[in-house]
RNA sequence: GCGGACGUGGCGGAAUCGGUAGACGCAACAGACUUAAAAUCUGUCGAGGGUAACCUCGUGGGGGUUCAAGUCCCCCCGUCCGCACCA
């Protein structure tokens, strides 16, 4: 008997499958169509075990609904775009379009040695021209539709790649990539006005538009998006004289609790609120205090540490309700000016912000809502504001009302005197999308001096990259405001002398629609509609947690703006999301603290050592591989060591395909036992199919036959359903025990084991399909098993004649009866009540109940 | 601080509707084959007691509902994740 060998077998089945041009995307009108989606990589270089996890559940999904009888589309390109390529010019010197373009080469062979069922017909990079020329047409579309604003803003800076961030890419203060405290600074810069569809993005999560999503994703959206319900309302200046312009309209606020309007002692504004920024203009010491506070920056430390300070302006505010009482205006430090109106009033009572606040600068603190149960000379405010449910006191007209009531009361109070109305806001800001880098979409737009911004003509798209040479990436900033010659240009109105934006789009832009283009990746227009209804939305899109917020709420966006002008017919591009776990590997340091990588150490019996020294090793937590600490395994050599199906075999089978698994040496042993387990089990059985007719039973079946029939049927119908639901890890388990059915069935006829192997082959094939290739030829298949069916399960062998029924008493189990499956309810207890365990626990007790499921349990309660 | 998820053998994890807890794999142990080792195969494997049949306990802790709870309810502890001065 010859082993199973992989470094064989594996590019003989990848080569037929090119031959025979299996996956390219079938269009056969009989069929449905599945479009089944992996996040595409960044091309960093080389496939990590992430990749390998990720595409593998993606192949498992294409495989077997190929197999069920859909039109697959699962396609894959890169998202290549992005700071690395420029990181990796400024150390290496190699040009970014160079580097991109070889590690592209390189991974495309890496995940072709995979034998993903991918047709590679429909790959591209986003940084072809081919792709982003459709990128500057949309974009300029949006433009035109209004979807697009040029705005000066407060951005996030980050000093070390020298760059905008969005506020989603800043992580505690500090960019997500480079981990630098991040900067305010105020530049022009393109936004795409995703606030406009924040009604409808957070209203999806919940009207079942969104139905196949995890529920956490979905939990994470919602508070991104952060919709709350209050109101605005308008304090006057208390003075006699008129106010300078900015001032002239009073102080705009927004509120959640008008309700408590009474308990207001002061009113405070940002620090870059208008009005501060104008009484700073007068006021040297105001200038100071703001300077200060911006020094503070965003950092997390800085937010935690920072005290609320405040610096008194010189006006005050008359209280709507009561113009006889005029409140004091802060400028402080705690109030954001990007979330509501800049501006707030403050009610320290019920609020701790405004509380620590008012005790520090000497500011009335006046209870405004009674908690239940609660005598109103008991309600004494100290150091925590109440900020629970009650009735509201001190409050005139809200005076008794309940929290609720009382803010409708205000609000139509308010409403009626022309000082507020009701408001929703949100905390979802507009996506910024101009980067300050090189390697990017450039932005099709010319600023001219007197046209002002001007969009490129559509003729001369796409605004293509200049050549610049690789010793520009030296230099900080963007090398393209250095690249006059591509920079000036004319004017597309006025002719004069103009220069273009050299801004590119954040990548985040290239990966909102790549989805849709794969539906035809060679149309002329961006997105072929008739391509798109037949393939949109995703059927299955699977990727990682880490893009929760981010890729799916701008993908998500970008989609609506796309329906609106018509490219697409849907508004959600996902309908099903699957967020798979991580690749964890322990970690190992040596006494010098230096990390080692798995394959410099020896484990033996829980003891760690270094394998040339043979000094101890420390063994470290189990982490998400990564290079800084060395717990990698190269998914090179593991193919090589044991060939790709095990691998994906492995990475499948621990661990729940949305929780993290651990990758393990004795771990990817199992998986390597496996394939010579299965292959020794099929190779016996050469040409096994020789005169099998599957559609003819035959009669003369022993007990033995109809065990193995019902196991078989058993297996494909569970593990049908394991796979529908990303149950891989429970489908892997039922492999492995219908494997061993089969290998212990000797007495069984040619033709059940015939069907048996047959289901085998194909119930691996979606999982290890190089294998399934080999058993499926052995055995006298016909053409590929990539090709044939998905086995079906007879019902009829589902449901078997015999049960066997556990017997409690006092719900302890005593027994397990096995009856015929149609047994009644008497002939159960009859049965249950003569089985002598049974009699044995009933002796001397009275039965006071008797519970009988059938098919189920039976339980006798006795005293 | 707010929001969410999770907690089951030595380990990863099963238990689909409230109905046999621990499927399947890993590790470990024992045996077969072998001069030997590797590979492979067979068996044992939650804890305690008992020669055994079998009994008792057991799903983070405490309480509750139920004939019956890993599963439902209440309280607590722990771990992980997201957001975080959001008015």
């Amino acid at each position: 008997m010859t082993r199973y060998n992989p470094k064989e077998a594996e590019p003989k089945w990848q080569q037929r499958w090119a031959e025979a041009n299996a996956f390219r995307t079938a269009d056969d009108p009989g069929k449905e169509n599945y479009f089944v989606l992996e996040m595409f990589p960044y091309p960093s270089g080389r496939i990590h075990m992430g990749h390998v996890r990720n595409y593998a559940m993606g192949d498992v999904v294409a495989r077997f609904k190929k197999a069920r009888g859909f039109n697959v589309l699962h396609p894959m390109g890169w998202d290549a775009f992005g700071m690395p390529a420029e990181n990796a010019a400024m150390q290496t010197g190699a040009h970014p379009r160079e580097w991109t373009y070889a590690n592209i080469d390189a991974m495309r062979t890496q995940l072709q040695a995979m034998g993903l069922a991918i047709d590679w017909a429909r790959e591209f990079a986003t940084s072809d021209p081919d792709y982003y020329i459709h990128e500057q047409r949309m974009f300029l579309d949006f433009w035109d539709a209004g979807f697009v604003e040029r705005r000066e803003s407060v951005v996030n800076w980050d000093p070390v790649d020298q760059t905008v961030l969005a506020n989603e890419q800043v992580i505690d203060g500090k960019g997500w990539r480079s981990g630098a405290p991040v900067e305010r600074r105020t530049l022009s810069q393109w936004f795409l006005k995703i606030t406009d569809a924040a009604e409808d993005l957070l209203d999806a999560l919940d009207d079942g538009r969104l139905g196949g999503w995890p529920e956490n994703v979905k939990l994470m959206q919602r508070n991104w998006i952060g919709k709350s319900k209050g109101c605005k309302l308008q304090f006057n200046f208390a003075t006699e004289t008129d106010l300078p312009a900015p001032l002239a309209d009073g102080l705009s606020v927004y509120t959640t609790r008008p309700d408590t309007l009474f308990g207001a002692s002061f009113c405070g504004v940002a620090i870059d609120h208008p009005h501060a920024q104008y009484f700073a203009d007068q006021d040297p010491a105001l200038a100071a205090f703001i300077k200060e506070c911006q020094a503070g920056g965003t950092s997390e430390e800085a937010i935690e540490k920072a005290e609320k300070r405040g610096y008194a302006l010189p006006v005050s505010v008359t209280h709507p309700f009561d113009p006889s009482r005029t409140l004091p205006v802060y400028v402080a430090n705690f109030i954001l000016m990007h979330y509501g109106t800049g501006a707030i009033f403050g009610c320290p009572a019920h609020d701790q912000r405004d509380l620590d606040f008012a005790r520090k600068y000497d500011l009335d603190v006046t209870p405004v809502v009674l908690p239940p149960n609660t005598a109103p000379d008991a309600m004494v405010i100290d150091d925590e504001a109440y900020t629970g449910p009650g009735t509201l006191l001190n409050s005139d007209f809200l005076n008794g009302m309940t929290i609720d009531q009382g803010i409708s009361a205000a609000i139509d109070r308010l409403q009626a005197a022309g000082q507020g109305e009701g408001h929703t806001n949100f905390r979802l800001r507009d996506w910024g999308v101009s980067r300050q880098r090189y390697w990017g979409c450039p932005i099709p737009a010319i600023h001219c001096d007197d046209c002002g911004v001007v969009p490129v003509p559509a003729a001369d798209l796409p605004v293509t990259l200049p050549d610049i040479p690789a010793s520009e990436f030296q230099v900080p900033g963007n090398p393209l405001d250095r690249a006059d010659d591509w920079r000036l240009v004319p004017c597309p109105k006025c002719g004069t002398p103009a220069r273009r934006e050299t801004d590119t789009f954040d990548t985040f832009i290239d990966s909102s629609w790549y989805f849709a283009r794969f539906t035809d990746p060679k149309s002329a227009r961006p997105v072929d509609r008739e391509a798109a209804d037949r393939w949109l939305p995703v059927d299955q899109y699977i990727g990682g947690i880490e893009h929760a917020i981010l890729h799916l709420l701008y993908a998500r966006y970008f989609t609506r703006c796309m329906k609106k002008l018509g490219l697409v017919g849907v508004d959600e591009p996902f309908a099903d999301l699957f967020t798979q776990g991580m690749v964890t590997h322990a970690t190992f340091q040596s006494a010098d603290g230096d990390w080692l990588l798995p394959d410099d150490v020896v484990v033996e019996n829980g003891q760690a050592r270094d394998l040339a020294t043979g000094r101890p090793v420390f063994m470290g937590p189990v982490e998400k591989m990564s290079k800084s600490k060395k717990n990698v395994v190269s998914p090179e050599v593991i193919a090589t060591d044991y060939g790709v199906d095990a691998a994906r075999w492995f990475v499948l089978s621990d661990s729940p395909p949305e929780r993290d698994v651990e990758w393990t040496a004795s771990g990817i042993d199992g998986a390597w036992r496996l394939m010579g387990r299965i292959w020794d089990t099929v190779s016996p059985h050469a040409g096994a199919f020789a005169g099998f007719d599957p559609h003819t039973v035959p009669s003369d079946l022993n007990e033995h036959d109809i065990a193995l029939r019902r196991a078989t049927h058993g297996t494909i119908d569970t593990i049908t359903a394991d796979i529908e639901h990303f149950r891989f890890n429970k489908a892997v388990a039922r492999i492995y025990e219908f494997l061993g059915k089969v290998r212990k069935a000797s007495k069984v006829s040619a033709w059940v084991r015939a069907e048996a192997l047959s289901a085998l082959s194909r119930l691996i094939a979606p999982f290890i399909p190089h294998l399934a290739e080999e058993c499926w030829e052995l055995l006298g298949g016909t053409g590929l098993v990539y090709q044939t069916d998905w086995p079906t399960a007879d019902p009829d062998l589902l449901v078997s004649d015999e049960v066997s029924l556990p017997v409690q008493v006092n719900g302890k189990k005593r027994a397990i009866l096995t009856v015929s499956a149609d047994l009644d309810k008497d002939g159960i207890e009859a049965a249950a009540l003569a089985d002598p365990a049974v009699i044995r626990h009933l002796e001397g007790k009275t039965i006071v109940k008797k519970v009988i499921v059938p098919g189920r349990i039976v339980n006798i309660v006795v005293k």
